[in-house]
RNA sequence: GGCGGUAUCGUCUAGGGGACCAGGACGGAGCCCUCUCAAGGCUCAAACACGGGUUCGAAUCCCGUUACCGCUACCA
């Protein structure tokens, strides 16, 4: 059975990076089977924070990655971390080095200053036992180095194939630090052989951790799991993602009416790919289709714009029906309409979304453009006026004219408007785009909108003749 | 600096020796549809980083170079 886990620090909100990292270790696991586990790795007391923590909940549920079983929290296996750490002194796989940061940091420069790279010369691993025991017994602190095997590591990475490393690159690590608390390799290791991981999937900013998590496996008798490392998500100008790239936050998607079956489909495709030129998914769609062999070694970047095309995908192949709940959250939000004017028209509501999502890209989009229908008064787009009602007199005798054409039609309904318009226009010698220019910015305040006959239905009989009226009083005044 | 990773249109990618004068998608340009805006359809511009090999044949394999990224902490 497989069991992944995703592990972010909660030092800020669930990042893009992050995002699509859980989003393929819970793929992994719902197309081959197996466990998707949630490890919060709140070690760094100094940066990790209870807020941050919620914000990855909340991103992770937003995007429906729900996890199997209780949530670790690493900060809370530090027995465990130091048992682990402790057993490694013990077998002689680690040994105590009494070498003050100062001393190391002095040395570090010494060295670079000649040029060379540095790396700890193990001397505290060369004390006579007398010496060693006479420091222990005097309590001198210490912290715990894990003594580097000669030869090589290497494992066979799921997205890379096989990597090596020379062990003679890597210095006796730290794996516990000198008030006993566990260094990241030491905790991962430990927390990820407690939980049974078998396939440890990541950021490829783990591949030079991963050697020194291998000897630690190795020297802790334990079972090696398989790894992964996943490509980066680079911002725009090929760097790595920060603020600077403008929103990066899961969250910050969600508020601008990004679906989340959208943004799983888009980060889906940073970094894999399901062959066959597929690119729109639903998400069962996307299990099915997951193969480690899509994944890719290269860096993405991350690219706004086609996520927003990806939405708009997203959006006409959802209901309206099931976009309702979100649309009349949105306007209530944005002020625009409260939940229960809807209560009664719900048939209204599902028709103002059908006219409106076919044109938006996301959520907030269909907020902006549904202004019109839903306020008792519009206002005139000035750029509108200046162009459609360019001669008042004609427009004022145009819109009275259709007015009166509009307020005897029956039934209200597009087929009995479109006759009854076109037919004017005919008698009138011009295309209809000259009679529906004008009422349209009469019936929205602007010359964008859907398909006039539409924007007439939806309005109604009433509130049409009405904004006419407005119109005409204020082409008048 | 050392070590590791990566390298196909601006971007996401297909491609795993001949099917490729390299396919799809976003974005861009244009056309069609059309009451406007979208959506949709069609068309165009746009890439195998460079240099050596291997091979009858390389985007695909190997080696260098270059560029970029990551790690190089008593951070995670």
């Amino acid at each position: 059975m497989h069991r992944l886990r995703f592990a972010p620090s909660p030092t800020g909100y669930l990042h893009v990076g992050g995002a699509r990292t859980a989003l393929f270790n819970w793929l992994f696991v719902k197309h081959y089977g197996g466990q998707f586990l949630l490890r919060v790795e709140d070690t760094d007391r100094a940066r990790s924070t209870e807020a941050s923590t919620r914000a990855i909940f909340e991103g992770l549920e937003w995007l429906g990655l729900a996890w199997d079983e209780a949530v670790v929290h690493q900060g809370a296996n530090l027995a465990q971390h130091r048992a682990d750490a402790q057993r490694l002194l013990e077998r002689g796989a680690a040994y105590r080095c009494f070498c003050t940061p100062d001393e190391i940091e002095a040395r570090r420069r010494e060295a670079e200053a000649s040029g060379d790279a540095f790396k700890y010369d193990r001397r505290c691993d060369r004390l006579p036992a007398d010496e060693l025991a006479r420091r222990v017994a005097a309590g001198m602190p210490f912290v715990v180095r894990f003594r580097v095997p000669d030869g090589e590591t290497s494992w066979d990475d799921v997205v890379h194939g096989v990597i090596t490393f020379p062990n003679k690159d890597i210095e006796d690590f730290v794996v516990l630090r000198s008030d006993g608390t566990p260094i990241y390799n030491m905790a991962v290791v430990s927390d990820d052989i407690a939980m049974r991981i078998t396939l440890v999937m990541r950021g490829d900013d783990h591949i030079s951790n991963t050697p020194k998590q291998i000897m630690l496996y190795e020297a802790l008798g334990a079972a090696l799991p398989r790894f992964a490392h996943l490509p980066m998500i680079h911002g725009v100008d090929g760097k790595k993602l920060s603020k600077r790239h403008g929103a990066t936050a899961v969250g910050d998607y969600r508020h601008m009416g990004i679906l989340p079956q959208a943004m799983l489909n888009f980060l889906a495709l940073l970094g894999w790919s399901p062959g066959n030129d597929i690119e729109v998914m639903t998400v069962p769609q996307m299990i099915e289709l997951f193969s480690t062999e899509g994944l890719s070694k290269k860096a993405a970047i991350f690219d706004p714009k086609k996520l927003e095309w990806m939405n708009g995908q997203h959006l006409s192949l959802l209901a309206s029906e099931a976009l309702a709940p979100l649309v009349t959250d949105a306007l209530t939000n944005a002020g625009l309409a409260t939940a229960d004017q809807f209560t009664s028209k719900r048939a209204w509501l599902i028709a103002l979304i059908d006219l409106l999502k076919v044109r938006s890209r996301t959520i907030d989009d269909i907020v902006r453009q549904a202004a019109p229908y839903l306020s008792a008064h519009v206002s005139y787009d000035p750029e509108a006026v200046a162009k459609q009602w360019k001669d008042r007199p004609t427009t004022v005798e145009l819109l009275s004219s259709l007015r009166n054409t509009l307020a005897a039609i029956e039934p209200w309904e597009p087929p009995a408007m479109e006759e009854a318009l076109r037919t004017q226009a005919e008698q009138r010698g011009v295309g209809a785009g000259k009679l529906f220019q004008p009422l349209r910015v009469a019936l929205t305040g602007l010359t964008v909108s859907a398909g006039i006959f539409d924007v007439l239905a939806l309005l109604g009989r009433d509130r049409a003749l009405a904004r006419i009226d407005d119109a005409l009083n204020y082409l008048r005044s």
